[in-house]
DNA sequence: TCAAGAGGATTGTCAGACATTCTTGCAATT
DNA sequence: AATTGCAAGAATGTCTGACAATCCTCTTGA
């Protein structure tokens, strides 16, 4: 059987727009943590009408993006340090294990696609290019979540980092953070590349915990 | 400080109604694998209007717990077994840890709410009552999750669960399935009650492992 | 100074409408 | 006979407009 290839094209509804727009002014930082979003104003500059946002909305609390309170609308979420810790515990469960998963079964494709995106996050550091750090780390997850072989786990993974966005960005811009992630990233793929599940999976706990320390120093110089 | 008491009475607004009862009605089975939800005949249904419909469907998309193609509309999603073992696996990942938290954590009030779980467990399965054993399961369940200590990991593990909740009423109908998944809950309780965490684990890996064996004979069986 | 109340702003919800898209059955063509 | 093309009907995507319920704020009065 030849590749199958998916020629559908998916039309693009007004929601879908929205939500990936709010989404990414929302992993952005573009509002603040504890901002009100006022729906008649978002309608003006999003130039859609108030159902359509509310689906939208409606979309985003699922996804915790943002808070809904009834009668006091949507909101973004303040994280407390005990939620940070709490999701990245559990980012830690799941990436350890789709890093260890990765290892066993990555193509030598995929592989040179990872190498691609760690030169590509290498350059972005030397440079410190921050928007770039950012969208190449997320490019190096991508493709090691994408090769461990289980979309749940993929997926939630993906919803757990946009929770936690955020704080991501502003611990990467912390004093050598950047450098000693690179280590790390470094080390991951070492073990990816050599199929050696355990040294993965320590590999990736080791980067899990001291991102989250990161995050956590920069959460507390920010307050 | 005197133990705070909320007495805020959040106000139920129509879509949370809606969305309870929709999931309810999904993961009890009300609609088969998929049906075609058509809004009209919904919001009828329900006594809603459509734009309230809609905002509901759009969180019970984003839990995954319905498909929303543009243009055809919602239906119930038709799990392969790839999903649901993917599904299962991560559910796996989840599940040990929290019933290994539990075990270091728990007090013996909930200890003992435990225990009354299993207890009703055991009685709804002797006496074959096939909706009490599913809703007493769950009662188990919530409480090692309520008390694992991680908000985030008992959020997430409440929504794989429902998505897979068809196969494991369907499985939990097996012949002796409920028998052998109340001896390996009795396990797990006891463990627990020890504080037995490396017992606790390996007790919940045995009983995940069994109900996804179980779970594609139900799977098999029916197509 | 503090409490009560009034007013405005915002959200929750509905009804109705229309364009677009999907589905389906039938006719026409090869 | 099988396939293509078309047309009618159904369902969805989206908007406008409206009104009640609720929340927030500021003023007023004690």
């Amino acid at each position: 059987m030849p590749q199958e290839l998916d020629l559908r094209v998916l039309p693009r509804t007004v929601q879908e727009e929205t939500v990936e727009k709010l989404r990414l002014a929302i992993v952005s930082g573009h509002f603040q943590p504890g901002a009100r979003l006022v729906e008649s104003q978002l309608c003006v500059e999003l130039g859609i009408s108030r159902p359509s946002l509310r689906e939208a909305l409606r979309s985003l609390a699922a996804e915790r993006l943002i808070n809904l309170v009834p009668n006091r609308g949507p909101s973004i979420p303040e994280l407390t340090w005990e939620e940070v810790t709490a999701i990245y515990e559990v980012r830690e469960m799941l990436e350890v294990d789709a890093v260890g998963r990765c290892s066993q079964r990555i193509t030598k494709d995929e592989l040179e696609k990872l190498e691609n995106a760690l030169s590509a996050f290498e350059t972005a550091t030397l440079n410190n290019d921050s928007v770039a750090r950012i969208t190449t780390t997320e490019d190096f997850y991508s493709i090691i979540l994408a090769n461990c072989g289980n979309p749940i786990l993929e997926e939630i993974h993906r919803g757990l980092v946009a929770r936690i966005s955020l704080f991501r960005s502003r611990s990467m811009s912390l004093e050598g953070r950047a450098i000693s992630s690179l280590a790390e990233m470094k080390d991951i793929y070492k073990a990816i590349a050599a199929h050696d599940e355990i040294a993965a999976r320590s590999a990736s706990r080791k980067h899990v915990l001291k991102a989250m320390a990161a995050a956590k120093k920069a959460m507390e110089s920010a307050s």
